[in-house]
Parts: C-alpha cells; structure tokens; sequence
DNA sequence: TCCATATTCAACCAATAGGTTGAATGAAAG
DNA sequence: CTTTCATTCAACCTATTGGTTGAATATGGA
C-alpha cells in the first residue's frame, strides 16, 4: 500500500465518529442525513468526516437525485490490517530468533 | 479496546515516520539517536514522533544513564487489528446474508 | 411556481500536529 | 571540573482537524 494511501486510512480510523459511520455501513449503504442522525453534532460535522473517509476510500459516493449514497469499500481496511499484521510477523520472527539465541546459550 | 486508545493507535499509526521507527523497533529496541538517524529531521521532531507512539503505548521506554532505551509493545497493534478484522467479518457477513436474499429472491 | 428537503460550500474558531531553533538537564568521560 | 553526549523542555510557526453557523445549490413534491 502506498505511505499515503495508509496515513490517510490509519487516520480515518483514528476518530470514534469516523469508525462509528464505517460499523453502521457494514451492514448496508447509507444516506448522509442517515448516517448523521445518532450523533450530536451538526449534519455538516458529519458531512466532513465522510470527506475524510472519502479521501481515504474507505467509503464511496453514489448520487440518486438529491441524495448521496455512501457505501463502504474495505480494500482499505484490508491493506491497513495487511500492514499491521506484517509488523506483527516481522516483529514475532525476531522474538523467535533471538528466543533460539537464548537457547543455543544456555545450552 | 477502549475508544480513545483506538484513537491514540490509529493516529500513531497514521504517519510514516512514526510507522518506519515501529519497523525498526520490530528488530529490537533502540535509542532516540538510533531511532532518528535515518531520518531528514532533527532529533527534537523524532522525540515528539516517539512521544505520540508512548501516549499510544506502542513504544516503552527504559532508562539507562543518559540513554533512553525505546522497545516495542505489539498489545495495541493487536487490538487496531482486532478492531479492524471484527469489521471485515461484520461486513463480509452482510455480504453473505445480502447474497442468500438475492439467491432467494432468484429462485 | 413555490416550498421543503438533502447536501455542500464558505468562513470562522479553537485545539492539535508536525516541524523548527535554542536553552536546560543530566550522565559520562577527559 | 569542564566538556561532551543524550535527551527533553519551551517557545514559536504553519497546516490540519474537528467543530460551528449561515448561505448556496439542486432536486422533489404540492
């Protein structure tokens, strides 16, 4: 995944409203009065954090008529899991090796 | 995982800077200068990046003499993952619910 | 046509991020 | 001791976030 790509997905997911709109799309599209009306704070607010969903590509925009219609794209979130867990690995590998180290050590 | 933990993870995570000194850590712990030396930044800005990481816990430090000696703590890069995975599972799961509807409805 | 609805745009604001430089602290080494 | 090394603290700067309110735009419906 490109550095960019994944600053801007890492902080998408970086705000609870954010998340919160990314869970409520999981289970289906959603307009933007809908996705804004559990939370307590201007429609606009709303509309901006889907922007910055958006620029991530976490989300896309679809227009039918006067309503858009926002759905979720978890390519994304994949690449952002795929980063972390290879940061797992690599880092789990080394704890390996330095545990065979230790063995080899003691022996 | 609490919310604001999430936040501060995510948002560590949205940096490059901050995902290379991750990377490094992964083989081993290391001190500020070591951290800083590969980047086109002074040392300050590196201790700021590594103070954004502590405040995430994804970073611990030690104390020895006049050197601080930063490790990697993989707990909340797990939980990130875990969060990101319990969405793709939510989703995928729609997914397949929306997919028996619409072969139900063919029949 | 006129009004209501759905949404964004624009301007503003306070707080935070991400960087700089310069000074302070504190340990090590000569 | 005095100097050097490792690191943070403090102040500052600019850009971005995350929110607000008010106006603009565009579609739908009576």
């Amino acid at each position: 995944m490109e550095a960019v790509a994944l600053d801007h997905t890492m902080l998408a997911l970086a705000d609870p409203t954010r998340r919160a709109i990314l869970q409520r799309l999981g289970s289906g599209e959603a307009r933007v009065t809908e996705l804004a009306a559990p939370f307590a704070m201007s429609l606009n607010a709303v509309s901006k954090h889907i922007r910055v969903l958006e620029r991530a590509e976490l989300v896309q925009r679809r227009r039918a008529g006067r309503e858009h219609i926002l759905s979720l794209n978890p390519k994304p979130l994949d690449e952002a899991a795929a980063w972390i867990d290879e940061q797992r690995r690599f880092w789990t590998a080394n704890l390996d090796a330095l545990e065979r180290a230790l063995a080899d050590y003691e022996d």
